[in-house]
DNA sequence: AAGACGAAAGTGGTTGA
DNA sequence: TCAACAACTTTCGTCTT
């Protein structure tokens, strides 16, 4: 009931033709990824169109609880109308509705009221960018299939952040981001920059850069990614039995007490502690699938796997 | 033909003067 | 602030199965 099987195979990319041609190469072709909620020119490539899934009834991919509790929630068209309609406008000049003047005492009312009307206005509208943000939040997290925790810890910190004016500047996108990554980081469920950046808009660098200005001015300290937290997820996605995953989790362990770690990127040792363990295991995937899932390239993998093989070769088992 | 391996050049981030 | 440096990526060619 925490993590949905990766393994669940629903159609999520659609090949649809477009009215509108690439940008690009002006192909008409375009596939529609749900999953990744894009819309990308089949041709070149090009992405056209993203968060596509704000426009529709698409939300998939997730549980029934989460389903219901999203169903209402949602794209910026409910946050356009709040406000539309709704307040009332005080007349700003101290005249009643036939044209006399007001009196003394009902002239300093109406100031009051004003007054106030403008303070709730004010409010208004910090609430209901944070309500636009938390639903940017949400929307993220679903995507990267982050239990309940890790949301309400990034609301709370997305939430902080505001209060501390720091989000000044920034886009809300990127600070939303920035709070959830954080969160990762610190439930010990890193998501890796990659894949945040596959559901947001901006990229890996944008966003790296993001969350460390954020971490800075809230006075988080994070402590380095262990490779050990991207065992499980990464087996799982790999579609691996567990034995391989405890496997790489064993020569992980052994291999960073050796001082392998330092300097390196733990989601490349992690993505080769992996590959090693299917190589002993016989639960053989290709250097480019899990590549592809963990999103350091095959010559990293394999430049990390020479690293282990030959501190594995030097000790007594294998 | 596909996967594994490695060399060479380029990129972004860190460090030390 | 700038240059040097290590880690990682990209690209591409060769070897192996």
């Amino acid at each position: 009931m925490l993590d949905s099987k990766p393994g669940s195979e629903e159609p999520s990319v659609t090949e649809t033709e477009a009215r509108e041609e690439c940008p690009e190469c002006g192909s008409l072709r375009h596939l529609h990824d749900y999953r990744r909620a894009e819309v990308v020119c089949s041709d070149c490539g090009l992405v056209i169109e993203d968060r596509i899934a704000d426009q529709g009834p698409d939300w998939r991919g997730l549980d029934s609880d989460e389903r219901l509790a999203r169903e209402h929630t949602g794209p910026p068209t409910t946050y356009t109308i709040h406000d539309k309609g709704l307040s009332a406008m005080i007349d700003p000049r101290d005249y009643d509705a036939g044209g006399s003047p007001l009196k003394p005492q009902t002239k300093a009312q109406m100031s009051r009221l004003r007054k106030w009307d403008r303070r709730a206005r004010i409010s208004g509208s910090v609430e209901r960018n944070l309500s636009w943000a938390l639903s940017e939040l949400d929307r993220v997290a679903g995507q990267l299939q982050l239990p309940r925790n890790v949301r309400e810890a990034a609301s709370l910190l997305y939430r902080k952040t505001v209060e501390n004016g720091l989000t000044r500047g920034r886009s809300m996108e990127s600070s939303t981001a920035s709070a959830l990554y954080i969160s990762c980081r610190q439930f010990g469920i890193p998501r890796t920059l990659e894949e945040m950046a596959d559901v947001t808009k901006y990229n890996k660098k944008e966003l790296g850069k993001s969350y460390r200005v954020m971490a800075r001015d809230m006075g988080i300290h994070l402590p380095p990614v262990n490779a050990m937290d991207y065992v499980p997820r990464f087996t799982s996605l790999l579609g691996l039995p567990g034995r391989v995953g405890t496997k790489a989790g064993a020569i992980l362990r052994e291999v960073i007490d050796e001082g392998m770690g330092s300097g390196r990127g733990p989601a490349g040792i992690a993505a080769a502690a992996i590959y090693t363990a299917c190589v002993l295991e016989d639960a053989k995937r290709t250097q480019k699938e899990i590549s592809e899932i963990t999103g350091v390239t095959e010559v990293t993998v394999r430049n990390r796997y020479k690293d282990i093989a030959e501190y594995l070769n030097l000790d007594v088992d294998g």
